[in-house]
DNA sequence: AGTATATCCGAATGATATTCGGAAAGTATT
DNA sequence: AATACTTTCCGAATATCATTCGGATATACT
């Protein structure tokens, strides 16, 4: 039957992935072979290039899969929360959830991913540029409703809210992830979306002005 | 004389250096091959190994001088700034400036260092961690002297400021620098700082209150 | 059963990092 | 200047690893 036939070989090439991640996420892409691959799935290396093209595409695809499905799970986690800031909130820790679900998955994207010359012609970038595309949208529409500052350049905003959800998910994945993610997070979205908020008209916390500089 | 052997010796070290540096850079770890480099430093590929112990040794060996030097540089330019946003904002736009200046060894340390399994082990991290560390030295003075919210922990304030830091840093390579590292820098600078002082009592631009939430 | 197809593997092949043994060049000592 | 010593270098192995080839074995279909 072709179900059980296009299953069969499905589940082999989920048994290599998951053989791949694991190493990869422990010794790295480099000093992991396509023996202790295939040895761990339990087939031959010949056998895994019927599956693969090769080592750097069985290294492509764990992130494209992951990321895949994040944007797949993205839309269904905003849906119906308003406002920005708890859009926002809910996008970091969502975000951080499913880090910590998946940390080699993350472990790949965020330490062995960008270091691939051809990252930028990947697929796996323009998904994550999908990813980080809600940022933007989130930011402006923020920025119209008067939520957030309205001279806010949903660029910046976006670059220092990602570079700081990174810079605490890299630093959590190189400690090998001895303490929780959501350690200071809540202090952490606070310190940023002051500086998102500040002068608007309806900042965290109730009604009040920013600083008056006459 | 011992002298000029000492140099002669230095000088090809300097030349298997730039030439790894180069194609470090240009093609990623992986894709650069010992005979690579060796072939553009102008010796044989066993000659390589009379001055490092090999592809790895060498690849750490970029960012540990460079990081080094940074090291050195940065007491000197932070030497009689006075105020933690001075101070902050110094720090800011001489790292720019030296990661404008050395794009070659920045793009090692972010692109490909990290990838190093153990990099956490390297004596290129404890020297990252040094440099790092100052942040946390002026956001602490800046508590202290109220320049800062007095409530803001420092090493969440180091978190936003070196995770914006390095992503628009890491952007900027992955674009293969077609735009100015400075571009925008002032108005992020902004944005950041006044996530830090906002309710200290003399805040960017003269003296003013924050919301008060009564 | 018989044929086709999918799945697998042992054994090459080729590329590349690293080592070995000794040559060539330079330096110091007499 | 000749000798001994040290540094610097390289051609030729060696070892590891990714990838390919040709064919064997299992599975599905008629």
């Amino acid at each position: 039957m072709a179900a059980s036939l296009k299953n069969r070989k499905e589940s082999t090439k989920n048994r290599i992935i998951e053989a791949a991640k694991a190493l990869f996420a422990d010794q790295g892409y480099t000093k992991t072979t396509i023996a202790d691959i295939s040895r761990q799935a339990g087939l031959s290396e010949a056998a895994l290039y019927e599956y693969f093209q090769g080592k750097e595409d069985l290294l492509l695809t764990i992130p494209d899969l992951w990321v895949c499905d994040l944007i797949e799970d993205l839309e269904r986690q905003l849906f119906g929360i308003k406002g920005a800031v708890n859009r926002l909130r809910k996008y970091l820790w969502w975000y951080c959830r499913r880090v910590e679900e998946s940390p080699l998955d993350a472990k790949i994207v965020y330490l062995f991913l960008k270091t691939n010359a051809n990252f930028m012609q990947t697929e796996v970038y323009s998904n994550v540029k999908v990813l980080y595309g809600y940022l933007l949208e989130i930011f402006e529409e923020g920025r119209r409703t008067k939520e957030l500052r309205p001279d806010l350049d949903p660029r910046i905003a976006r670059n220092i809210f990602i570079g700081t959800m990174e810079h605490i998910i890299t630093l959590w994945l190189l400690r090998d992830r001895a303490y929780s993610l959501f350690e200071n997070l809540e202090e952490t979205f606070d310190l940023m979306v002051g500086a998102f908020t500040r002068g608007a008209e309806t900042p965290r916390g109730g009604p009040a002005k920013g600083p008056d500089i006459h």
